[in-house]
DNA sequence: TATTCATATCGATAATGGTCGATATGAGCA
DNA sequence: TGCTCATATCGACCATTATCGATATGAATA
């Protein structure tokens, strides 16, 4: 298999619908696992699932508060995988990514 | 099965390096499905499958020439799907696209 | 028209990935 | 320490997908 980089790992997270309901989730707001479990409607071992492989690209940030995990998803890197995106496979196009 | 957005096409055709690797090769380049079989070392009718996926992801163009058909990434289909996502999931960010 | 060449489509196979139930881990608390 | 709760991990199952070989399609040409 070929290596993954990190666009690769980036759209993988992306590509798929419950992720990014995920991801949309917790784009503002700090929620934890229960929270996450509530709304998207899929098992609490999926969103562990989910949250491993949003963790492994790089786009959630997480927190520890008593026994509760928090999620928050990294707007940053969101922003700046776009941008490695774009200056790839879009450089002709007029953009501007200031992160 | 969830409905497939935009953002969810574009993710998965993204989300595989073959074809990021065909992406990169038809950026700024109109090649032929001969041509890039040659470059990318799978054969032709894995290439051939995977310009479908481009295709209908609306990532690519395509032109017909003689016995050959011609392809070429679409850039600014590429850099609106990059906006859509960071609308939806860094709108914290600055960013500016314009296509 | 018959042939050749380029590309698309089909069927099979193996790998990947999403989901679940069950269980392990680990923190807080009685 | 023992119990409970929140989350992570594991193993299995099923759907999707990347790849291949074989074949169909369709254009150019002899």
């Amino acid at each position: 298999m070929k290596k993954t980089t990190n666009s690769i790992s980036f759209a993988k997270a992306l590509a798929d619908p419950t992720r990014q309901q995920i991801m949309e989730m917790i784009c503002c707001k700090w929620l934890n696992v229960g929270e996450i479990v509530e709304i998207v409607g899929v098992k609490q071992s999926t969103v562990s699932h989910h949250l491993t492989i949003l963790k492994e690209a790089g786009l959630v940030n997480a927190r520890n508060e008593g026994k509760h995990t928090y999620y928050e998803l990294n707007q940053g890197r969101v922003a700046s995988c776009c941008g490695q995106i774009l200056e790839v496979f879009a450089p002709e196009s007029e953009y501007d990514i200031s992160t």
